[in-house]
RNA sequence: GGGCUUGUAGCUCAGGUGGUUAGAGCGCUACACUGAUAAUGUAGAGGUCCGUGGUUCGAGUCCACGCAGGCCCA
């Protein structure tokens, strides 16, 4: 059987279809998964894509990752299941949806029913279905699309039910509430979607207020204001445009890291002296510097005309020797002059962390009639906030958790209570009510609107806002620094015109907070790729945790399953299917319902609407209505480890056997999604991980640099490009160019570049070696080979790599890094296998009879086909095969008889190779990157003097140091003549005083022994003469004296020497006189170096080199003519020169006629005076005419 | 605004623990080679290693502060 051979260039595209309609043909990924029943399982776990758009090239790379290493591990043995899978609620699908039937969320229930609604939903989720699965074949993901799990089938939810309910009883689950944004006009909350409406946002004029927070005169003041006493009255200032919250306020946040001072002034209204606190960056705005330019600090001070401070100064303590308590009329108007206060002393100045932890008194408390509230203990302190800004305000916020999502965050991180009070009902309730208005109990404000809700006419004279008020009365009380009216934008409802109010609405929570430290160290047990992503984003999420918020306002989704009473005093939470029909059962009989819908067998569907017809009976007999909510999508996608088996309903032991995952790989942007979710139920449900290691790549960008976008028109199309580069060119373009959690810039010419540098290069080695190895009808065997001890230098060289390639591309693949595994894959592949091995093996292919040499060569080049194939077939599954496939198709009767390694049908039915470590030989490796060098040094060499490589030369000369470098040169020095073309390379070891050298100092040693004394140590070694450097060589250790005082021992470890010139001929000397020797006799050489190694050429051409030179012409000429007229490599020729060729022509085949008819498979080499009807040889200086024929077997 | 991340040749990227000449591939230019030939070799041009400070005998590498791009969060 032979080796199938192609034609250039390869088609990639269609070899991806072809190895595609094989693999189905013989069910190969069925085979590769049933293969390896009973071996360990590596766990891998799809996150489901969403199939209501199409798919893009970022996908095509995020499941690149996915299918490496579910091909990896199969090579490794183990059986790796991969459950494909859908998510199919959410958002995005709700708002497709809607703007397909061009309606709006509030149409859903009027103009069409919830139930269509959902239907909708359903058919459109799935819609891109086909090409998903399309594009997963055609791009070789591997993964099972028969048995996908569904997020939206009743199994699927039934499953969520029982999570949730395991949590429930767990205590995890509970209501609360969030700040959301809400319209009191309209009643109802807004979604961002709805806030992000145009026109919503507009400017206003508002009331605006610095209110001064009075600094508790305790431990803390005491140390931050050491200076100060009890008498100095202290102020926080905070800037709000929302004047109403400040009854809320129960905390005060600033900056860590922004820095702030204490300003001893007055206070504008009340011209109070005080001691106010504000960020340092915010000072201009409220403080006029009177002229002074530089930057204030502790002792900065101004004051206005007319105020001597020695006059006011009363202040009992050194601090405030500048300004008295009190002032004249006069001095009143000269502080109030300006916009801006005129008198200050700045005098402290600390960080935003120095204030963390100071109490202040509250604005609005008891005992001006505003409630009592639980907590309040806990309340008004000074706490860091990540928000803080010094753009606008004072750069201290104040907060209210119930009327802000920062406030609200925050208060909760830094234990923070709400101000809540009791509402008619006795619910703890926010100061405003859902209408707009305080409540009853906020003394003198009780019951008025915050916002101009109930229509009144604000621009009467007599309409004072309740901001306005509540300014008015801080003024009074010496607590207002500045009031004015500002203009800024401000959300309103779309639909009534009416300011939002950020206000909290019930929802409900996971209590993840309860398990944070669980969270913490088991994520330190994951092993993230990139490690940033677990540390930074996903650890630092973690620290900053909140209660994961499930509720979600909306309709396509998995349905709360938690029913309540009325006055909310008893619920039930639904664990399954069985038990919402008992608990129906229940409800009938107590006539709640009228009958279960459920009854007979129905199909069941947990969605709305209709679960919301189902109504429950608590056990005091009052009926239960579900909580109206949905949950989270994040849950189903996190709930997947579970659900998709059905578990915990069935299937204990199929979850079990697949939990947690080995691995998972998604985007970056899934951090606080999936990557959160599955983390966060695997700890709570099962105290465990969900995942061991995970890749987080990056995203795919177009070459430029930007998002990828249908919108841009820059988006690429990844059918297009799999069908023109093939999925291999593809997949190997995308690991390999960058790592994985890098982001990518897509560009096709890269993908090209990697088609015709990696593939390529593959394509003709494989060719190579099949062409020939047909000619031979050779056919390598598993058995039977060359011993490895007889195969040549250059061969074991190869094999050698090729074992510390394995070992490479495993550690890189087991390492979770595929990008350092493709790029070893591909360097040896191009620089090692083809450019060096098969270069210059390539006369052992084609010279003479089948002889063991040859066989030698052919083993080795497959076996190295062999394993590349295996190695680069989860990077590039296709072409992998395709190799695998032609290489070892021939042997696989033989293979599957006797069951050995190549049995399987498909690369990806093997069992990777283990590298054989005996194989690999360093000094090996070593002298032939010497080798490498040396050729590379002297075709330099060839080139800058203008000497052919057909020329060939006598000799190289190189000095070594010893006799272990000597012998690692003489054993590749038959590869260098050959690559070369010279007939000798010469080693000149050190003997006495032939070899002369230089010096470098090695700076790591030296810089570490010396420190500051090295330079001038390092420069006299450096202009040290040459003898002394031989006896410094020669002894081991040179004595420096520095400055006459310090003298240094340096050992010869802490420099390096290196050949400078030869006895007999100099690098330096000039060409002149080499060229004047050469009269004389001597030959005449050319010398370069690189680093350490010198290499000299002997450029010298003799005339029997000359007429070698002549021969090889002759033979080049000869095989390009057999080239010219299409002849086989195998036939056999005539050939006859014109007898006008010069003498030296007739010279060369005389002497070295055999070799040139060996070399063209030329029977004869004749001379004739007539060659009429043939061609003409172009040689460098003449032309000969030629004639060829071809002998008749 | 915060967290994370990236910034090295025209382009895509390498550059353990700091060490004095910063590399590769592609592209470009020139030359060479020619039974793998739409391949290959050699050489050349091409760099403020994002910026500014600092630590150090020595910084692409370590530290601080910035700038620009990206993602997530607000």
């Amino acid at each position: 059987m032979k080796y199938p051979e192609y034609k250039q260039p390869l088609n990639y595209g269609q070899l991806g279809e072809d190895i595609l309609a094989w693999w189905k043909e013989h069910g190969i990924f069925e085979k590769s998964v049933s293969s390896r029943e009973g071996q360990p399982t590596f766990v891998f776990y799809e996150g489901p894509p969403s199939a209501n758009g199409a798919p893009g090239i970022h996908h095509v790379m995020a499941r690149t990752v996915k299918d490496i290493f579910g091909r990896y591990q199969t090579l490794l043995g183990k059986q790796v299941p991969r459950k494909g899978g859908w998510d199919t609620h959410g958002l995005p699908i709700e708002l497709q949806v809607e703007k397909e039937l061009g309606i709006t969320k509030e149409d859903i229930g009027k103009k069409i029913s919830v139930e269509d609604y959902n239907q909708r939903c359903k058919e459109t989720v799935m819609r891109f279905k086909a090409q998903w699965d399309d594009l997963t074949e055609k791009m070789g993901y591997w993964v099972d699309l028969n048995d996908p799990y569904v997020t939206f089938e009743p199994e699927y939810i039934e499953s969520c039910w029982a999570l949730l309910k395991k949590l429930y009883d767990k205590g995890l689950l509970y209501k609360g509430y969030t700040i959301q944004p809400y319209s009191p006009a309209a009643g109802t909350g807004l979604s961002s979607h709805e806030l992000n409406q145009p026109g919503t946002y507009k400017d206003v004029k508002d009331t605006t207020i610095v209110a001064e927070f009075k600094v508790v005169w305790d431990e803390k003041a005491k140390q931050l204001f050491a200076g100060g006493d009890e008498s100095d009255e202290i102020f926080i200032m905070a800037w709000t445009t929302t004047p109403w919250t400040l009854p809320a306020n129960t905390a005060l946040a600033v900056g860590s890291k922004i820095k702030y001072v204490a300003v001893n002034t007055y206070n504008p209204y009340t011209l109070k002296r005080q001691i106010v606190v504000l960020a340092k960056d915010r000072f201009t705005s409220f403080f006029d510097l009177m002229g002074m330019e530089e930057t204030v600090g502790v002792g900065s001070h101004a004051w206005a005309r007319g105020i001597d401070p020695a006059e006011v100064a009363v202040g009992n303590t050194p601090r405030h020797f500048l300004l008295g308590n009190e002032l004249n009329e006069d001095q009143k108007n000269e502080v109030l002059a300006k916009n801006k206060l005129t008198v200050w002393e700045v005098v402290e100045e600390f960080t935003g962390a120095d204030l963390v932890g100071l109490h202040y008194e509250r604005l609005f408390g008891q005992e001006a009639g505003f409630p009592a509230f639980e907590g309040e203990e806990r309340a008004f302190r000074v706490i860091p906030g990540d928000f803080v800004t010094t753009e606008d305000g004072t750069g201290i916020v104040h907060i209210s958790p119930t009327f802000g999502a920062d406030d609200f965050r925050v208060a909760q991180q830094n234990n923070i209570p709400a101000l809540m009070v009791m509402d008619d009902q006795g619910k703890l309730s926010p100061i405003v009510d859902r209408t707009g208005r305080y409540v009853t109990q906020m003394g003198e404000f009780g019951s008025r609107w915050v916002k101009n809700y109930d229509g009144h006419d604000d621009t009467a004279a007599d309409y004072r806002t309740l901001d306005v008020d509540i300014s008015v009365r801080l003024k009074e009380r010496s607590r207002a620094f500045k009031v004015e009216k500002y203009e800024h934008t401000y959300p309103h409802c779309w639909r009534t015109d009416k300011p939002v109010l950020y206000y909290p609405l019930d929802s409900w929570f996971i209590k993840t907070t309860a398990v944070k430290d669980r969270l913490i160290e088991l994520n330190k047990t994951i092993n993230w790729k990139p490690e940033s992503t677990g540390t930074g984003r996903f650890g630092n999420w973690l620290e900053n945790l909140v209660d994961w918020n499930l509720s979600r306002s909306r309709y396509w989704g998995t349905p709360l399953p938690i029913w309540r009473t009325q006055d909310r005093t008893e619920e039930i939470c639904i664990g399954s299917i069985a038990e919402l029909k008992a608990e129906i059962d229940k409800a009938v009989a107590a006539e709640v319902m009228t009958h279960n819908p459920y009854a007979n067998g129905e199909k069941v569907d947990l969605h709305r609407p209709y679960v919301d017809d189902i109504f429950l009976v608590s056990p005091t007999g009052q009926p239960m209505y579900r909580e109206p909510d949905l949950i989270d999508v994040w849950f189903d996608s996190g709930a997947m480890p579970y659900a998709q088996w059905h578990y915990p309903l069935e299937n204990e032991g199929q979850f079990q056997k697949n939990f947690p995952a080995d691995f998972i790989a998604e985007g970056v942007d899934q951090t606080r999604g999936w990557f959160f979710t599955l983390h966060a139920l695997a700890v709570m449900l099962e105290d465990s991980v969900a995942f061991k290691n995970v890749i987080a790549n990056g995203l795919v960008l177009d070459k430029n640099g930007n998002k990828m976008s249908k919108r841009l028109g820059n988006a690429v199309d990844p059918f297009a490009t799999i069908k023109q580069f093939g999925p291999d060119a593809t997949r190997w373009y995308m690991i390999a160019n960058a790592p994985p959690w890098d982001n990518l810039k897509f560009d096709p010419a890269g993908v090209t570049e990697v088609q015709r540098r990696f593939f390529g290069t593959l394509f003709n080695t494989y060719s190579f070696y099949a062409l020939y190895a047909n000619l031979d009808e050779f056919q390598t065997s598993e058995f039977d080979r060359v011993p490895h001890a007889e195969l040549s230098e250059l061969d074991r060289w190869v094999l050698s790599k090729l074992q510390s390639l394995i070992v490479e591309a495993r550690g890189h693949l087991d390492n979770y890094d595929p990008t350092k595994a493709a790029r070893a894959i591909q360097d040896f592949v191009t620089d090692q296998l083809s450019n060096w091995y098969v270069r210059l093996s390539r006369r052992r292919f084609w010279k003479g009879e089948l002889t063991q040499d040859k066989r030698a060569a052919f083993e080795t080049l497959q076996e190295c086909l062999v394993v590349v194939a295996q190695l680069m077939s989860p990077i590039a599954p296709f072409f992998g095969e395709w190799l695998y496939k032609n290489m070892t198709d021939g042997m696989r009767a033989e293979a599957v008889a006797k069951n050995t390694p190549l049995a399987p049908e498909s690369v990806h039915l093997t069992l990777l190779v283990e590298a054989d470590l005996a194989r690999i030989d360093p000094k090996l490796e070593e002298r032939m990157e010497l080798a490498q060098r040396i050729s590379s040094l002297v075709h330099g060499l060839r080139k800058k003097h203008l000497l052919k490589v057909r020329q060939p030369l006598s000799k190289i000369l190189i000095p070594v140091f010893n006799r272990q470098e000597e012998r690692q040169l003489s054993l590749v020095s038959e590869i260098i003549c050959n690559e070369v073309n010279i007939e000798e390379v010469r080693a000149v070891i050190d003997q006495g005083e032939n070899i002369i050298y230089g010096i470098k100092p090695n700076y790591k040693e030296l810089g570490k022994r010396l420190g500051k004394n090295m330079k001038a140590v390092a420069s006299m070694i450096e202009a040290l003469p040459s003898e002394i450097i031989r006896q410094f060589k020669e002894s081991g250790s040179w004595l420096f004296i520095l400055d006459s005082e310090q003298a240094f021992s340096i050992p010869s470890t802490e420099v390096e020497f290196f050949p400078k010139s030869i006895v007999g001929f100099d690098i330096a000397a000039d060409e002149k006189v080499q060229k004047a020797m050469k009269a004389f006799g001597v030959p005449e050489w050319r010398v370069t170096k690189d680093g350490p190694l010198t290499v000299a050429l002997d450029i010298t051409i003799t005339k029997e080199l000359r007429q070698k030179g002549i021969a090889r012409e002759l033979v080049s000429r000869i095989q390009n003519l057999r080239k010219e007229r299409g002849l086989n490599i195998n036939n056999l020729i005539h050939i006859t020169l014109a007898n006008s060729a010069p003498a030296e022509l007739h010279e060369a085949v005389a002497s070295l006629g055999s070799y040139v008819r060996e070399e063209t498979q030329t029977l004869s080499i004749d001379f004739a005076a007539d060659v009429n009807g043939g061609s003409v040889l172009e040689f460098d200086d003449y032309s000969v005419p030629v004639r060829l024929e071809v002998a008749t077997a």
